[in-house]
DNA sequence: CGTCCGGGATACCCTAAAGGTATGCAGGAG
DNA sequence: CTCCTGCATACCTTTAGGGTATCCCGGACG
């Protein structure tokens, strides 16, 4: 079961995505003839080639396609390893933990104090980091755990959740929905919303509540970078919005109504950490979160089960 | 960024487990020596011991120990991908999908059979396994899709849930609780389940109905292997059991009564995959099943939303 | 108190395999 | 026909992983 070594699937990978040899030997700081063999070496040991040879083309076979999924994962996962063995050797385990700016940092400080109370707490660092970078960083092990906001990418994390909050749709006075008590997310569709920067598509059916069952896609509105720009946005009127309940609360505009939504998914807040066992200091911060918000749920939010 | 190899890692994980380099190095069909520099040299990338020596005993280091579930991690991704690659090598893709037997085989019949019907499907391979082994075999790569039912281990899968079941409490006729037509979870605590081969301690939970909230832990029962098997032991009057609704319909008995259980979490069937993306194929099947189970939920069963 | 033993570290050699240079060979453009 | 591009082949050089022998150190034992 000796199948190769990271550096072929390094190899390996450069070549997928250069689909040149030379050049993916030039990147991989080697000369082409070594690299071209590496890959002869893995195409004989599995048994499958990897790339159709055109003679002034070179494309991935079904094979090769699949590899190139999975070589991602190994280096990825190597990665993450000799990071977190690192940090693991640092005497006097130190936790790392991210969150977005805003309130998520404000919680994080809440639950943060809890822990360090505790006997035998770990060092916390608080990471506050831009959104979408939270889930990133804990794959590529440089945070040991991260408050986070859906909607986030579940994939390599286990997540704890902690509260969840009513979305409230923001309406430009003016605009026809702005009259209603109460919205569907059906009543949303073809309306513009504003995009963040690192959205996916999911991301985007989130924001924008398509991703209940609702028809209709979502239309594509400004860019937008925080939550107070995407206010303006919508005072501005030329976007809709979707916000939990306290941003809501917190951003009172002359400009701006804010309607519930009936059936939009509702804003959860969770604590993650990477898939695997975790360390006791991992442990203890999420079960300290855990009992935070089961006794006290925050202004405006519902504790979630456990 | 070039830490280690693959090689490196499989010697550590045999010295961590041994934690006796010789016998560690025999285990990996080497000598000694290469193995001790081997690791000494990972210590000096890493920057940091991986091991205590003392002079008659060796132990882990903290940072030893993240890198044992680390490299673990690795090298299960690297098998998976060898075995994940030469699986798509052969020619005409085949869909390998498990379930255990019973009831999961049977929908999995249907939903193969609405699959191969569709243009451009390829060839379905069913494979039944034994309760509990689906999970490993995706996640090995011995399977693209598995169809499997609660509780499962979600690490490292992406599931879609195709319909969710009310259970029931097995009871025997002459148990306290046999009169009752409605139980809580809190009613059964205490109460002897039996026990499944492969159990968890979560899987133990759910069987006995202790994965809500409902305080008090389950007893230790005989030891079960089916289902059949599963009746007759509470027939005997040696335990109690949750079962969804279609087993206690198609196994009536004079000496069970099935007594719906109000706060139970539900029976749910669900389609898992490997995390990350998917081959078309394996797409196409997803979309096939969640279609059917949207349209026509089978006898029982409830279709889940997307 | 000396000796032996278990077990990891060191020293030194040797071979296999990774890397480099030069070149071959086949198709496409001009 | 020729040149260019781009992967494969041939052949040499270098390196590092593996083997054997030996050391060193602490513990057990007579």
């Amino acid at each position: 079961m000796q199948e190769f070594d990271l550096r072929e699937l390094r190899y390996f990978l450069a070549a997928a995505e250069e689909l040149n040899f030379s050049r993916a030997a030039e990147r991989m700081g080697i000369s082409q003839p070594p690299l071209s063999r590496a890959i002869r070496r893995m195409e004989r040991r599995l048994g499958a080639p990897l790339f159709h040879r055109g003679h002034n083309s070179v494309r991935l076979t079904a094979a090769g396609e699949t590899l190139r999924n999975e070589a991602h994962k190994v280096l990825e996962a190597a990665a993450a390893a000799s990071r977190r063995t690192r940090r693991a050797g640092r005497t006097a385990t130190v936790l790392t933990v991210t969150a977005a700016p805003g309130r998520s940092t404000e919680l994080l400080r809440r639950i943060a104090g809890a822990y360090a109370a505790l006997p035998g707490a770990a060092r916390t660092d608080i990471a506050v980091t831009g959104y979408c970078a939270q889930a990133a960083a804990l794959r590529s092990g440089e945070a040991d755990l991260a408050l986070l906001s859906t909607p986030f990418d579940e994939e390599g994390l286990r997540v704890h959740g902690l509260c969840s909050e009513e979305r409230v749709a923001a309406v430009p006075v003016g605009h026809r929905l702005a009259r209603r008590t109460r919205l569907h997310c059906a009543d949303l569709s073809g309306e513009p919303f504003p995009a963040w920067p690192a959205d996916t598509e999911a991301g985007r059916r989130y924001w924008s509540g398509q991703d209940r069952a609702g028809g209709g896609r979502p239309a594509e509105g400004p860019l937008v970078h925080d939550i107070s720009q995407l206010i303006e946005v919508v005072g501005l009127g030329q976007a809709l919005a979707l916000v939990p309940r306290h941003i809501a609360e917190r951003n009172p505009r002359p400009d701006v109504v804010y309607v519930p939504v009936a059936d939009a998914s509702p804003y959860r807040t969770v604590l993650a950490r990477p898939e695997g066992p975790a360390e006791p200091a991992v442990e203890l911060f999420v079960r300290t979160a855990a009992d935070l918000f089961a006794a006290v749920a925050p202004a405006g939010a519902v504790a979630e089960p456990a």
